[in-house]
DNA sequence: CGACATTTTGACCAATCGGTCAAAGCGGAG
DNA sequence: CTCCGCTTTGACCGATTGGTCAAAATGTCG
């Protein structure tokens, strides 16, 4: 039986959500060459065939991926209030941001995986929708930086330093436990507070 | 004819030289998995076999590309002179470490790449190697800053910040120049502006 | 139950990949 | 030139991979 909004039945539904979950944790682990069908498909509890039954190929669980993903991976930008506090404003992304790599950490890995290695599928969007996102955050931090309210930088390289920052500890998780070594059970506490006090330094006039 | 010392010949020496070559462009590109023993040989202007001639397989080729460039990429970390100024120092270093990313992306690809996926190989080596380099240069950092030569913050996520915002230049280069827009030819100077604007405000006592 | 659509599966295929091997080509020392 | 070791190659192999297909199993609704 069909679902006449969404034109997906139950089963649809549930086995979708199963490969996209399942997906999400080969392909972040082990890149797009790097992940088997097959590897989806048990980590899904599906059989090959059973699971391009539900998605034509490979190529479009991973396409399928970085589209559902990518609103959610952006939406902390977006929600930058210009008519909030400056420097409250910028302290609560990165915040939000370095919450994302601690509780998002495949999602951050598929986006690196993808962009380190030629962004093919998603350059695009990165032109079309993310460049205007970036151009209309920086104009508002350009503006508050005129208005005095923060030390004036480079508002575009200000927004990837926060990027670059939070990531880091997702995508890099393995070196920084490695550099840390095994006393330390959690780096993200410590991280949360050096990058406040960095971008407090930075942004406060 | 062998030359005694290195154990190589004139031919093998140009012909490992072209194979590492090809293999830190392919490998940087396309990952481990996705990269090619083909490929690598056809950069290198060889034959398959004959590249399997030189290097016994592809998992040698890369381990000896990780091995190899180790040490430069870590290089610029270990030239922080104790006896200098300290701010003078943490800025070249993040010069320094911006150069590598405009002038080896490859080699700051190939290191993602391999981190990105769990640092199978590498993983020992952060941990026997790196750990006590950042170690010995993170109880320098903290004395500087108990002398009151820097402002006081944690000195190891201090570096990880350093790897991670030069870095980001390199791996996201695509990302960066997406944002950018093609109006930007080259991110690089900027960054450096921001970049140095950032630490000095961050570190400046 | 009975009939129809949906879901699942085992068998299979062509392409690609890493790696082997025997034989051919080549270069330099005597 | 001749010989011998180094280099190069085409043909080949087994394993893996993405994807197909027809048939079987299962679910759903009257």
């Amino acid at each position: 039986m069909k679902d006449g909004a969404t034109g997906q039945t139950r089963i649809q539904r549930t086995k979708i959500a199963a490969i996209t979950d399942a997906a999400l944790e080969v392909f972040s682990t082990n890149g797009f060459k790097g992940a088997t069908v097959d590897q989806i498909a048990k980590a899904a509890g599906l059989s090959k065939p059973n699971l391009l039954y539900y998605f034509p190929s490979k190529e479009a669980i991973h396409s399928h991926l970085l589209d559902t993903l990518m609103d959610t991976w952006v939406a902390p930008l977006r929600e930058i209030d210009p008519d909030g506090e400056p420097l409250d404003e910028l302290l609560t992304y990165v915040r939000r941001k370095l919450a994302m790599s601690r509780d998002m950490p495949r999602e951050s890995r598929l986006f690196a995986n993808e962009i380190l290695q030629g962004a093919d599928y998603i350059g695009p969007a990165l032109s079309n929708d993310l460049r205007p996102l970036v151009d209309e955050k920086a104009a508002m931090i350009a503006r508050w930086m005129e208005d005095g309210m923060l030390q004036p930088s480079d508002p575009r390289h200000l927004i990837f330093s926060i990027w670059s920052l939070t990531q880091h500890y997702a995508d890099f998780d393995v070196q920084v436990r490695r550099v840390l070594g095994p006393g330390v059970k959690d780096p993200f506490p410590d991280a949360e507070t050096y990058l406040i006090t960095l971008f407090t330094r930075m942004l406060r006039v």
